[in-house]
DNA sequence: CTAATATTGTGAAGTATTTCACAATCAAAA
DNA sequence: TTTTGATTGTGAAATACTTCACAATATTAG
């Protein structure tokens, strides 16, 4: 696929948004949905929906709103969740073994099917039914599996020597869970989840009122 | 303190970024800081940070720079973090136990203080030295222990009772875990960490190239 | 004291994103 | 068939955010 224009990365998070509404609908059998529908459940404006969307292309038809299944599947193809992704979770300590757990990403397309650690105690071991590896064998691992997102849950300290497993690996995304930020080649992309940021984003508002 | 101009989320969370790598500058015992610097180790331009810092006054020194530790502090009172944060947890599940060790926290001036769930096996029980209390018993825990924040780590199925629960509790923000959107009253403040959205923006970033 | 160098603070300019507003289109009712 | 009502798709306008560019300051060297 080229990359023609530029998205916004707020458009992309509402289209997640949407799609999870949509799946919503889909479930309770609405067979149509309009963009103010979608628009109020997710909290924007109708304007937002449908120029979102437009971005894509015109899946709606006028008068009528959009077909909630077509929509799904037009969304899911837009985001690139029209296949399943193999993911890697590195640390697993209570973040990563809890993350390990969640059905949810399977749910959603993301297949677990590598875990990575250094400790004694948990190399070999098993999590959920998958074994434990040394983070030294995940450059074969991730050619071996052909893993293409790793989740990064390993204590801060340990993240410079892991990046450059990373790096080395052949890995194109990486969910950050660390405080760090990750010194990674250009054409990895890096998603940072960062709690202390969000609680902090929360301070200043409540500080402000 | 009254709420004058608008700041812009994404200013706020740069600020978070700077206070982050001040810190560190402080520890190193670097007596001065330039926007340059801050630029760089955060993934933005000079004139960026200038610009976010000086929404809130000139705290800087022409020709000379920043000094760490007077901007580390302006940074903390900015963001609200010139106190602390006394905070709940609901639902003791494998992520919300997570949190609770997490010694991350703490460090930043967020107090864990109280711990929520209904399940007979947890309530009563102690998670990391705190007692777990049913959720009935929130209300009451909030206003005595001066509770603000509470993070939501609850079952999807769960979130409207535990909603109304909250609103009714006198919290005054919310970071919600759960994939869900939350009905609260238009007072309280939410900040919503969706693992599975990042997921779904690196599926898209990683399909366009 | 003057010159050279560094770096802030901030209007103004440039981009990006959101909102507005309305013609185009569709379905259903009259 | 025509009218009414709903709703999309999208340029244009409005807003928001980032980058530019430079005067104002500060330090240091000569
Ligand atoms: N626990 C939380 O609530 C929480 C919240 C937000 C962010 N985080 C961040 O997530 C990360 C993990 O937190 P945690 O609480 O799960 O820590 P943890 O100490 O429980 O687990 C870390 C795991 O990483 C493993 N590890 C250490 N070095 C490694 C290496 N080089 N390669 C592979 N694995 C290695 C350890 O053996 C351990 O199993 C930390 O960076 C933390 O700051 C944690
Ligand atoms: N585990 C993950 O990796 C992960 C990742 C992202 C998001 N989430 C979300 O976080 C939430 C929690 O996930 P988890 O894996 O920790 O689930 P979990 O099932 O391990 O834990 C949920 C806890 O909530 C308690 N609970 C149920 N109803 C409650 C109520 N009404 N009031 C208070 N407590 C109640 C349960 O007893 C249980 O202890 C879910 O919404 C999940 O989608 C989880």
């Amino acid at each position: 696929m080229s990359n023609k224009k530029k998205i916004a990365e707020s458009a992309i998070s509402r289209l997640s948004l949407y799609l999870r509404i949509l799946e919503d609908m889909v479930e309770e059998g609405e067979p149509t949905v309009s963009s103010q529908t979608m628009a109020s459940q997710s909290g924007t404006t109708a304007a937002q929906v449908r120029k979102d969307l437009s971005l894509f292309g015109s899946f709606g038809r006028r008068g009528l709103g959009y077909s909630s299944t077509d929509l799904v599947s037009r969304i899911r193809q837009i985001l690139g969740l029209n296949r399943r992704w193999k993911i890697a979770v590195i640390g697993m300590g209570r973040i990563g073994s809890a993350l390990v757990e969640h059905k949810g990403f399977f749910d959603r397309g993301f297949d677990i099917v590598a875990l990575f650690d250094t400790s004694d105690f948990k190399v070999g071991s098993n999590v959920h039914g998958l074994k434990v590896h040394h983070v030294n064998d995940m450059r074969a691992l991730v050619q071996d599996k052909n893993i293409e997102i790793v989740v990064l849950t390993v204590p801060v300290e340990a993240v410079t020597d892991v990046t450059d497993l990373i790096n080395d690996s052949g890995v194109r995304g990486i969910l950050n869970w660390t405080p760090a930020r990750l010194a990674v080649s250009q054409s990895i992309e890096v998603k940072n989840v960062n709690m202390v940021m969000e609680l902090e984003a929360l301070s200043f508002k409540l500080s402000q009122s």
